[in-house]
DNA sequence: CCTCTGATCTTCT
DNA sequence: GAAGATCAGAGGG
Protein backbone atom coordinates (compact mmCIF):
# COMPACT_ATOMS: atom_id res chain seq x y z
CA UNK A 1 0.00 0.00 0.00
CA UNK A 2 0.75 3.61 -1.16
CA UNK A 3 0.99 6.31 1.30
CA UNK A 4 2.78 8.76 0.25
CA UNK A 5 1.42 11.94 1.05
CA UNK A 6 -0.41 14.21 -1.63
CA UNK A 7 0.92 17.06 -3.18
CA UNK A 8 -1.04 20.38 -2.94
CA UNK A 9 -2.56 21.10 -6.50
CA UNK A 10 -3.88 24.29 -8.27
CA UNK A 11 -6.40 24.93 -5.81
CA UNK A 12 -4.54 24.87 -2.83
CA UNK A 13 -2.89 27.60 -4.33
CA UNK A 14 -5.99 29.51 -6.52
CA UNK A 15 -7.19 31.76 -3.33
CA UNK A 16 -6.30 34.56 -1.72
CA UNK A 17 -2.83 35.15 -0.60
CA UNK A 18 -3.17 35.94 2.71
CA UNK A 19 -4.83 32.38 3.29
CA UNK A 20 -2.30 30.60 1.08
CA UNK A 21 0.56 32.26 3.66
CA UNK A 22 -1.33 30.53 6.66
CA UNK A 23 -2.45 27.37 4.82
CA UNK A 24 1.17 26.55 4.13
CA UNK A 25 2.72 26.57 7.77
CA UNK A 26 3.10 23.22 8.64
CA UNK A 27 3.09 22.08 5.04
CA UNK A 28 5.87 20.08 3.62
CA UNK A 29 8.52 21.62 1.01
CA UNK A 30 10.24 18.73 -1.05
CA UNK A 31 13.01 18.79 -3.25
CA UNK A 32 13.65 15.55 -4.96
CA UNK A 33 17.33 15.00 -6.41
CA UNK A 34 18.80 12.12 -8.39
CA UNK A 35 18.40 8.83 -7.04
CA UNK A 36 15.75 9.56 -5.38
CA UNK A 37 17.52 11.82 -2.57
CA UNK A 38 14.89 13.44 -0.76
CA UNK A 39 15.42 16.86 1.19
CA UNK A 40 12.06 18.07 2.49
CA UNK A 41 11.06 20.98 5.51
CA UNK A 42 8.37 22.15 7.03
CA UNK A 43 6.94 25.39 6.54
CA UNK A 44 7.41 27.48 9.74
CA UNK A 45 7.57 31.37 8.33
CA UNK A 46 5.66 32.66 5.31
CA UNK A 47 5.33 36.11 3.78
CA UNK A 48 2.37 37.44 1.71
CA UNK A 49 3.50 39.84 -1.27
CA UNK A 50 0.16 41.35 -2.62
CA UNK A 51 0.92 43.29 -5.70
CA UNK A 52 -0.13 45.72 -7.64
CA UNK A 53 -0.99 47.70 -4.56
CA UNK A 54 1.73 46.71 -2.31
CA UNK A 55 4.65 48.88 -2.33
CA UNK A 56 7.18 45.97 -0.91
CA UNK A 57 6.32 43.65 -3.49
CA UNK A 58 8.28 43.27 -6.82
CA UNK A 59 5.14 43.72 -9.17
CA UNK A 60 4.18 46.87 -7.01
CA UNK A 61 2.29 49.28 -10.01
CA UNK A 62 1.98 46.10 -12.51
CA UNK A 63 5.98 46.34 -12.54
CA UNK A 64 5.72 43.04 -15.12
CA UNK A 65 9.41 42.32 -16.28
CA UNK A 66 11.71 39.36 -17.38
CA UNK A 67 12.32 38.69 -13.83
CA UNK A 68 8.82 38.55 -11.92
CA UNK A 69 6.67 37.33 -15.03
CA UNK A 70 6.06 34.17 -12.68
CA UNK A 71 4.52 36.33 -10.66
CA UNK A 72 1.60 36.43 -13.59
CA UNK A 73 1.52 32.41 -14.07
CA UNK A 74 -0.73 30.28 -12.75
CA UNK A 75 -1.35 29.59 -8.76
CA UNK A 76 1.13 27.25 -8.05
CA UNK A 77 3.95 28.43 -10.14
CA UNK A 78 7.56 29.04 -8.47
CA UNK A 79 8.79 32.96 -8.68
CA UNK A 80 12.22 32.68 -7.70
CA UNK A 81 14.64 35.88 -8.16
CA UNK A 82 18.26 36.57 -6.90
CA UNK A 83 18.58 38.97 -4.55
CA UNK A 84 21.71 40.99 -2.82
CA UNK A 85 23.85 39.58 -5.82
CA UNK A 86 23.92 36.59 -4.57
CA UNK A 87 21.17 34.80 -2.66
CA UNK A 88 18.46 33.12 -4.12
CA UNK A 89 14.64 33.81 -2.66
CA UNK A 90 11.58 30.31 -3.33
CA UNK A 91 8.12 32.38 -3.64
CA UNK A 92 4.81 30.55 -4.93
CA UNK A 93 2.10 32.53 -7.05
CA UNK A 94 -0.97 32.83 -5.82
CA UNK A 95 -5.08 33.55 -6.53
CA UNK A 96 -5.02 33.48 -10.43
CA UNK A 97 -2.80 33.96 -13.85
CA UNK A 98 -3.67 38.34 -13.53
CA UNK A 99 -2.97 38.72 -9.72
CA UNK A 100 0.51 39.38 -9.76
CA UNK A 101 0.65 38.18 -6.11
CA UNK A 102 3.27 35.50 -4.38
CA UNK A 103 3.92 33.53 -0.86
CA UNK A 104 7.57 34.19 -0.14
CA UNK A 105 9.10 30.98 2.10
CA UNK A 106 11.15 32.21 4.65
CA UNK A 107 11.57 29.41 7.05
CA UNK A 108 11.96 25.65 7.19
CA UNK A 109 11.81 23.20 9.82
CA UNK A 110 14.42 20.02 8.79
CA UNK A 111 12.10 17.10 8.50
CA UNK A 112 14.51 14.78 5.65
CA UNK A 113 17.51 14.95 4.50
CA UNK A 114 19.51 17.17 7.01
CA UNK A 115 22.66 15.82 5.94
CA UNK A 116 22.54 16.93 2.35
CA UNK A 117 21.41 20.23 3.57
CA UNK A 118 24.06 20.27 6.40
CA UNK A 119 26.40 19.43 3.71
CA UNK A 120 25.19 22.60 1.24
CA UNK A 121 25.26 24.65 4.30
CA UNK A 122 28.74 23.90 6.18
CA UNK A 123 28.66 26.58 8.48
CA UNK A 124 25.60 25.57 9.65
CA UNK A 125 25.86 24.60 13.61
CA UNK A 126 22.64 23.98 14.68
CA UNK A 127 19.72 22.00 13.68
CA UNK A 128 17.78 25.56 13.51
CA UNK A 129 21.19 27.33 11.07
CA UNK A 130 19.93 25.16 8.30
CA UNK A 131 16.75 26.69 7.11
CA UNK A 132 16.28 29.32 9.30
CA UNK A 133 15.91 32.51 6.58
CA UNK A 134 14.89 32.73 2.65
CA UNK A 135 18.01 31.99 1.51
CA UNK A 136 19.26 29.65 3.69
CA UNK A 137 16.56 27.36 2.59
CA UNK A 138 17.12 27.48 -0.65
CA UNK A 139 20.91 26.53 0.23
CA UNK A 140 19.65 23.72 2.01
CA UNK A 141 17.46 22.31 -0.93
CA UNK A 142 19.50 23.27 -3.38
CA UNK A 143 16.47 25.80 -5.40
CA UNK A 144 18.06 28.42 -7.75
CA UNK A 145 16.49 30.40 -10.58
CA UNK A 146 16.59 27.07 -12.56
CA UNK A 147 13.28 26.46 -10.83
CA UNK A 148 11.91 30.12 -11.53
CA UNK A 149 8.65 29.47 -13.25
CA UNK A 150 8.43 25.83 -12.58
CA UNK A 151 4.74 24.78 -12.11
CA UNK A 152 5.27 23.37 -8.43
CA UNK A 153 1.81 21.17 -8.99
CA UNK A 154 3.67 19.30 -11.61
CA UNK A 155 7.12 19.94 -11.09
CA UNK A 156 9.07 16.49 -10.55
CA UNK A 157 11.83 17.72 -8.61
CA UNK A 158 10.02 20.56 -6.35
CA UNK A 159 6.98 20.67 -4.72
CA UNK A 160 4.83 20.65 -1.41
CA UNK A 161 3.28 17.57 0.55
CA UNK A 162 0.10 18.12 2.46
CA UNK A 163 1.40 17.06 6.20
CA UNK A 164 -1.64 18.43 7.76
CA UNK A 165 -4.94 18.41 6.83
CA UNK A 166 -6.07 21.63 8.65
CA UNK A 167 -4.30 24.80 8.63
CA UNK A 168 -3.29 25.81 11.65
CA UNK A 169 -5.92 28.01 14.60
CA UNK A 170 -5.42 31.59 14.22
CA UNK A 171 -3.97 31.34 17.83
CA UNK A 172 -1.20 29.15 16.71
CA UNK A 173 0.35 31.30 13.99
CA UNK A 174 1.89 34.40 14.65
CA UNK A 175 1.34 37.78 12.48
CA UNK A 176 3.88 40.42 11.97
CA UNK A 177 5.33 43.05 10.00
CA UNK A 178 7.49 41.85 7.17
CA UNK A 179 11.38 41.65 7.61
CA UNK A 180 13.34 44.07 5.61
CA UNK A 181 11.00 46.28 3.57
CA UNK A 182 11.24 49.44 5.53
CA UNK A 183 10.86 50.86 2.28
CA UNK A 184 7.60 50.57 1.82
CA UNK A 185 5.67 53.17 3.76
CA UNK A 186 2.33 52.62 4.74
CA UNK A 187 3.06 48.88 3.35
CA UNK A 188 5.87 48.33 5.50
CA UNK A 189 4.03 47.64 8.71
CA UNK A 190 1.18 45.46 7.62
CA UNK A 191 1.14 42.12 9.74
CA UNK A 192 1.72 40.32 6.71
CA UNK A 193 4.61 37.78 7.90
CA UNK A 194 3.30 34.53 9.28
CA UNK A 195 5.26 32.22 11.88
CA UNK A 196 4.39 29.09 13.44
CA UNK A 197 4.43 29.83 16.97
CA UNK A 198 6.92 28.22 19.59
CA UNK A 199 8.89 27.29 16.33
CA UNK A 200 13.02 27.51 16.80
CA UNK A 201 13.66 27.29 13.42
CA UNK A 202 11.79 30.78 12.03
CA UNK A 203 13.90 33.45 10.33
CA UNK A 204 13.97 35.22 13.37
CA UNK A 205 11.76 35.93 16.66
CA UNK A 206 8.66 38.33 17.20
CA UNK A 207 7.77 40.53 19.66
CA UNK A 208 5.15 38.95 22.23
C1' DC B 1 22.74 38.95 23.25
C1' DC B 2 23.43 42.77 20.20
C1' DT B 3 24.89 45.98 16.29
C1' DC B 4 27.76 46.71 12.40
C1' DT B 5 29.92 45.53 8.01
C1' DG B 6 31.52 43.33 3.73
C1' DA B 7 30.36 40.29 0.05
C1' DT B 8 28.44 40.33 -4.77
C1' DC B 9 25.77 41.10 -9.20
C1' DT B 10 21.20 41.39 -11.47
C1' DT B 11 17.66 44.52 -12.36
C1' DC B 12 15.73 48.70 -13.32
C1' DT B 13 16.54 53.95 -13.43
C1' DG C 1 24.70 54.07 -11.38
C1' DA C 2 22.12 52.60 -7.26
C1' DA C 3 19.70 49.62 -4.63
C1' DG C 4 18.35 45.54 -2.79
C1' DA C 5 12.17 40.41 0.17
C1' DT C 6 20.25 38.30 2.92
C1' DC C 7 23.93 35.96 5.42
C1' DA C 8 28.04 35.27 8.23
C1' DG C 9 31.53 36.93 10.92
C1' DA C 10 33.60 40.31 14.02
C1' DG C 11 33.58 42.91 17.99
C1' DG C 12 31.47 44.83 22.15
C1' DG C 13 28.30 44.38 26.44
Amino acid sequence: MSCAAPRLGRDFFARGTVAVARALLGQHLVRVEPCDRRTVGRVVETEAYLGPEDRAAHTFNYRKTERTAAMWMAPGTAYVFLTYGMHHCLNVSTVSADVPQAVLLRALEPVEGMAQMHARRPKSKRLTDLCSGPAKLTQALDIDRGFDRADLTTCPTLFFERARKRGYPESQIAATPRVGVDYAGDWAARPLRFCLRGSPHVSRPWPD
